[in-house]
This record gives structure tokens, C-alpha cells and sequence, in this order.
DNA sequence: GGATTTTACGCATTTCGTAAGTATT
DNA sequence: AATACTTACGAAATGCGTAAAATCC
């Protein structure tokens, strides 16, 4: 057993069980990867995987359980690289950040603006994914903080911590009826609703309200992005339910926003991150100003 | 970086520091772990251990860091190995079972032959050690599984389970004034007293039962093993407090056993082991029918 | 001066790459 | 026929062992 053969199962997992993929993944020959998956799987003595023929269709139940420890061991080989080079310098590396588009483009522009001051040698990856794809990007490595405000699926290996709270904002043209008097669930519910898909950026605890309601939101479109939403409220095709952050009184100044902090409950922006992955120091900054700098307000 | 490296990293630890005794433990000549530790801090762009002159003499920050990713990577590739051991044949390899004198002579026997009737290739390996050391045995992978009374510490890496309540008991020579009449605190007091040892099953509970009492206990002799205090009892020395289950009615028919149930707090026998080593299939039943049997009463 | 670590160099082993062979779709 | 995996063999790289030098106590 050696680490690169550690390695070359990592791949596999990622190519499908394609060993020509896998070596060229690992910049070797091809033959190369077949003779090292021949030696671990002969020295382990039973096949880890599959075989239709010669190709690799899947993994064996004895190869699943031995990739979790494969994993771990990546992830501790990997640590220690990142620590050795944190410990060189603290100053230069890569941040991978995963979040949705609400965040990156309301949430997360400020506090990264203030993070690139500090550690100008770092470079930052933004990885706009759906939330649930977050978590997996957590896990596979492509990612080494998430940030999204959806729940997050209780997972031991993942540490969850909540950073940011805001309320929902109903948007609409500036002449349009819901611009006047008091905001109500049954009110809201008698327009054309635009709004999150499901999944994305509190969309469930407006679900939670209209829950008890008798009112029916009719959602006439769902988007990912508050951008799109916005674009076709102004296209005049009903009121918008966004992040209330989301609204800009000068960029939006052709729209109105009204808080429904009454209406729907809050909710909360998250930061997640793997407990078993080593974050540079600058990652931990990263997080400790995100969870300091919004309970002082400082956006 | 490879695993032989990791390896060396991991025994240099149980060797002092010392690359001469990590080689021969190691089967290769000194030189070849000088060159490869070298490597590996070249590796690694920083010293790992702390050196005077030539010798080595500790660890540095990073190296203690580095050390614990060492320790989790060691793990998986053990993990491995197990695992394929344990897939070839589940019915033979080794049980290291660390525990106390008490457990290991008057809880474990019927346990263990039940075991081994199941299964007759497995080798088991019973650890004597003191309470505070079996946590240790098991981080070191010196055992697989610990058992004892006594609060194992809070620790992330352990799983603990209770699998046996029961009760101290008093025991004398048979003509002794304690063996008629009522038992309570003071006149248990009012005797001189053997018992186990501080840390050793179930002391903690006895210290309890006296602690809010008048009386204080006159500890003549404590032991870390019921047969010592029961040889000091027979020459008359005094009273022995010991656990229930370590008084047989016919080995020890020169002895009375009185209940203490009503004084002293009840004791919990734990199975501890550490979530992260993979513990064989014959492993994991031990563990289940040792649950098992005590809650069928099946000792 | 004895023990321990480092350095130098040749040899053994491992692993890769090229190329040809075999199987699968 | 094209793609993907395996086998065979020579070449490169890696790592060990022997031996001698350097350093510590």
C-alpha cells in the first residue's frame, strides 16, 4: 500500500471507475494505473471493484468501506500539506468559497472586500452552486467554506455556524398597489408572486408562512437569482419576494421595497466547513470576521 | 511524502525520538530513516522536531500539528488492512482487550468463554492496566477495546457504552461482628477498611456514599485487586469492600458478603473503544452479546 | 570513547513508459 | 472500428545497505 495508489483511488472515484481518465488525472500512463489497482487490490485480496469484463462498472461493498478510509486519508494528506504551507506563510494561498448568488453578490462583497485588504496574496475562488450541491462541494474538496442560509444537512464531519440574520422584502414597481397600506399574508397572496426556487435563500420559511395561512402564494415564477426576480418584476409580472439585503434603495430606486419581517420568519445565513479539513489561517479569519463583523453591525 | 515516512513519523514518537530505535523497529538500517526524515522535512519546508545538535529532542508546533494528520492517516491505512483481513476471513485474527483486575476475573470469564466458543480462531489478548492508562492503550492501538468501571474522560474520539450495573458488598471472616445486624454508614465506619485503590472500580462511588456522611472511612489497605484485599481480610485486618460479583459463595465460603446496595451508589461497568478503529466483525459482537447477555441476565 | 546522527556511493527494488495484445461496445 | 483495459519488457527513479565521517554526552 502506498499513497499513490491512496491517490489513484480517490480519482476513481471522480472518473467514473475510468482508469484512462484516472491516468491522465495523475499525468502517468494508463498501464501504470492497471498494474497499481492490480497490486493494492491483490495485497487487500479481494476486488474492490466490479468488473464487466475488464471494465470497471462499480465498487464492491468491501471497496466502498475501504474508500471511506482512503478519503480520510487524503484528507489528512492534504492537511498536511496545507499546513505546511500556512506555515510558511500565512499570507499567500487560496480560499475556495461556495455560496449561492444571493450571497455572493448581497451578502459576501463587503466582507470580502474588507478579507482582501488584509491578505491581498490570497486568492479567492467564488463557486456559485445550489445549496445542496454546497455541502457536496464541502466534501469533495472543491470547496473549503460554504455559505448559504438553507439548511444544511446534519452531517457529523461538517461544523455549521450561523453568521447573519435578515428577513424577506416584497419588491414591486414603484406605482403598484401593494406600495400603500399594510402588508398582510392575504394581501401578498392576491398578487403575482416571484420568488426563490425551492432550496435557495429562505425560500422554505416562506413556504412556513403561507403554511398556517389560508392564503396560497401563487408563485408565477421561481428563480436561484434575486436578479432574475427583480428583472422580471419590472417587467411588471407581480411582486417579488427577495432578501431583504438584496434590495438596494439607489441601484432599485425604480422599485419598492417593503419589509415583511412581520410575515415571514427570519432566517439565517450559515457558514459550513468540514471539522476534519485543515483551514490556512486566513480561512479562520475569514470565518471569525464574517461572525464578528456582522454582530457589530459592520456590513 | 509516502506512508513509510508517516510510519516513521508515528514511531518516532513511541521511540523518544530516537532514529536509531525507530530503524530497528522498522527492520531498515539508521541511515535509511536519517535520509527519509530529511526528506521529509525538506518536504515539508520546515523542521518537525526540535534538535540539539544532531539528536532530536522534541517536536515543534508544526510537528505536533503535523503529527495528529500523522495519527488519523495511520488509522485509515490499519482501518484497511482490518478491514481486508477481516473480509477474507472474519473468523480469525486477535481481540486486544484492555481492562482491570477486577473486570478481567469476575465480569469477563463467561463473557469470553462464550466468545470463544463462537469463535475458536480468534486470539485474545487481556491487558491488565490501570483504569487511566486503558484510554491510553487504546489511542496508542494497544487495545481495541477498554473495560472498566470507572468515568472514562469526556473525549470526542471514544464511543462508551454502560453494559453492567452492580454493587459493592462488604466481606469478613465469618465471625466477625459486622456479619449479623443491620449495615449502615457509621457502623461500616467503625471498622477498619480494604479496598480497591483511587481510580479503581468504583472507588469514586464509595468516596460518594461517605462523603455527605458524619463517618469517615478508615481505610487500612487499598489494592488495585480483589484477591489482595480478600487475603488481608481472611488475616483479619479488617473489613473489605469489594464488588458484589467478586464474592463466590463457595471459593469464598470462609467469607460473609453483605450487600451494600442501599449505601453505596450503584457501579457502571463500561465497554469503551475508539470510534475512528475498525474493530472486526468478532469485535463488534463481543461487544453486542456483552451488552446483550448482561441486560438478559445471562452472566 | 561510546552512542547517535549524517553523508557518500553502489546496488537492489520499484515503478514508469513504450508497445503490443486482448476484450468490450 | 473504436475504446478501454492488460501484459511484457526495457529504462528511469527511488530507496536501501555498507562504510566512513561528524557530532554529542
Amino acid at each position: 500500500m502506498n499513497l499513490s495508489q491512496i491517490e489513484l483511488l480517490r480519482i476513481l472515484q471522480e472518473t467514473n471507475f475510468s482508469l484512462s481518465k484516472a491516468a491522465e488525472k495523475m499525468n502517468i500512463v494508463q498501464s501504470a494505473v492497471s498494474r497499481q489497482l492490480q497490486l493494492f487490490e491483490g495485497e487487500i485480496g479481494s476486488p474492490l471493484f466490479e468488473r464487466h469484463g475488464k471494465k470497471l462498472t462499480a465498487m464492491t461493498p468491501l471497496g466502498l468501506r475501504i474508500i471511506e478510509e482512503v478519503n480520510a486519508i487524503n484528507q489528512a494528506k492534504n492537511n498536511i500539506q496545507a499546513l505546511a504551507a500556512d506555515y510558511l506563510d500565512s499570507n499567500h494561498g487560496v480560499l475556495h468559497i461556495a455560496t449561492t448568488h444571493t450571497q455572493a453578490k448581497y451578502f459576501l462583497p463587503k466582507p470580502i472586500l474588507r478579507f482582501r485588504e488584509k491578505y491581498p496574496g490570497v486568492r479567492i475562488y467564488m463557486d456559485e452552486a445550489s445549496p445542496e450541491q454546497l455541502i457536496n462541494k464541502l466534501h469533495t474538496g472543491k470547496a473549503d467554506i460554504a455559505i448559504c442560509t438553507e439548511k444544511v444537512a446534519d452531517d457529523v464531519y461538517l461544523a455549521v455556524k450561523s453568521c447573519y440574520e435578515w428577513h424577506h422584502a416584497a419588491i414591486m414597481p414603484k406605482n403598484h398597489p401593494l406600495a400603500d397600506g399594510e402588508v398582510t399574508l392575504e394581501r401578498l397572496a392576491s398578487f403575482s408572486i416571484l420568488t426563490y426556487s425551492f432550496g435557495f435563500t429562505g425560500r422554505s420559511n416562506i413556504e412556513k408562512a403561507f403554511e398556517k395561512s389560508e392564503s396560497k402564494l401563487d408563485i408565477v415564477l421561481s428563480a436561484a437569482d434575486t436578479d432574475v426576480i427583480k428583472t422580471y418584476v419590472r417587467l411588471g409580472l407581480g411582486v417579488g419576494i427577495i432578501a431583504g439585503m438584496a434590495y438596494d434603495a439607489t441601484i432599485d430606486s425604480d422599485l419598492v421595497a417593503r419589509d415583511l419581517s412581520h410575515l415571514i420568519p427570519c432566517s439565517k445565513t450559515k457558514i459550513a466547513y468540514l471539522k476534519n479539513n485543515y483551514l490556512p489561517l486566513y480561512g479562520q479569519h475569514f470565518i471569525d470576521e464574517l461572525l464578528q463583523a456582522v454582530s457589530k453591525g459592520n456590513l
